[in-house]
DNA sequence: AAATGAATGTACCGTACGGTACGGTTCCCG
DNA sequence: CGGGAACCGTACCGTACGGTACATTCATTT
């Protein structure tokens, strides 16, 4: 299911773009007609009003991301490992990315009107592929015995949690990333060193 | 050193309502000086311009809150535990908080305009202090041998982490705070049972 | 009481932007 | 060839908002 042309498939990346460079308030309707070579009676035809055009941004670079499910042979402890370490870099990677940043910061800049559409689309688009595709390796790890833990959420949140820390509302807030994508690997081997510790076989259960 | 008069504390506190109800959108010049029974011209003479008032709703928000020191007589470390599991749920309340939501908000939205000036003061006013109480917190907790990790900023962010999880990202994108902020002094609870298991006394420093 | 300073409220200006209308062009299909 | 659909570029409209100017009013001081 492709909702858009190959036409505003290029419009959307051009908006994109335009996001990405100058913030919400250099995406114009004649800005984006302009820099896309189309019309704005066009992208009033395609996306219906400008929040619509939002919305098919969001779910536009949503469909651009596509999640590796694991393949799901036996792994070694030193597989599933690292299979963790990868996701933990590929998170700080997405959720360091110029363009994941504009549109979070974009989605919460609306935070307010009606309904919190955008925050809402960047929930069901953005984060959770990421989580079940986490969930899944997690599932994965317990039923090879390699975790152990009974509620899946909470283990989730907890790698979540070991892997981000405040490092994403840091760079939404505009903060350099100098010191924050500062040795990635190393970030996302200590935090699945600590989930280990807390989740890893041979660990007692919380609570 | 109180920056404002009384008369312009309590036209902020009402530009803090505004944003609160109705988002950033809703803070007009001519709004805020209807709701607060002021003119523009004294806002602008006060305020410089609207971004002054921005900056301004910001060190004025946060000079309402003070953090309290920790009185470090000789705590046991139930006292300890307890003592940061306060700070657990001071967090999460502090950012779940209407008014820390839409702070964070206007500055995420205004993070790509002149040099993120309004992350910049979120972050010093707003998060720098919860950051050295944490740390003094730890650092106390260190010195009485509950505690062990050679890096004190390391060990913040893991707290910090296991506290917040991506909670704040989700209560900025708009989540309803229903299953958030839910049973706070358990997930407060949980998240310091998991730090002393990492950093807990004869817990293995990492790496 | 006069005067000075500050604050209010209103009116005004310029601009930027969302949304619409329209003429002209290209391209496809019968 | 002819007709229609889609689209481009531009021009236009209404409005909302940031910022300024000004006349008036209030309070404080001398």
């Amino acid at each position: 299911m492709e909702p858009f042309t190959p036409r505003q498939n290029a419009v959307l990346e051009c908006a994109l773009q335009l996001l990405v460079a100058g913030g919400e308030r250099a995406l114009t309707t004649a800005g984006l007609a302009r820099a896309a070579n189309c019309s704005k009676e066009s992208l009033y035809k395609w996306f219906g009003d400008r929040d619509g055009l939002l919305a098919a941004m969001i779910t536009y670079q949503a469909s651009k991301v596509r999640t590796p499910g694991p393949r799901d042979s036996m792994p070694t402890l030193d597989d599933f490992s690292r299979s963790l370490v990868v996701f933990a870099e590929d998170l700080m990677g997405v959720l360091g990315g110029d363009v994941s940043l504009a549109l979070n910061r974009l989605a919460i800049g609306q935070a307010d009107r009606d309904g919190a559409q955008l925050g809402a689309l960047v929930r069901e688009h953005g984060r959770l592929p990421i989580e079940t595709r986490a969930r899944a390796l997690l599932e994965l790890g317990r039923r090879h015995g390699y975790l152990k833990f009974s509620d899946t959420h909470e283990a989730y949140e907890t790698l979540y949690g070991l892997i981000v820390r405040d490092n994403h509302v840091r760079m939404l807030l505009g903060e350099s990333p100098a010191g924050l994508s500062e040795d990635r690997p190393r970030r996302a081997r200590l935090a699945i060193s600590q989930f280990f510790r807390l989740f890893g076989h041979g660990a007692q259960d919380i609570e």
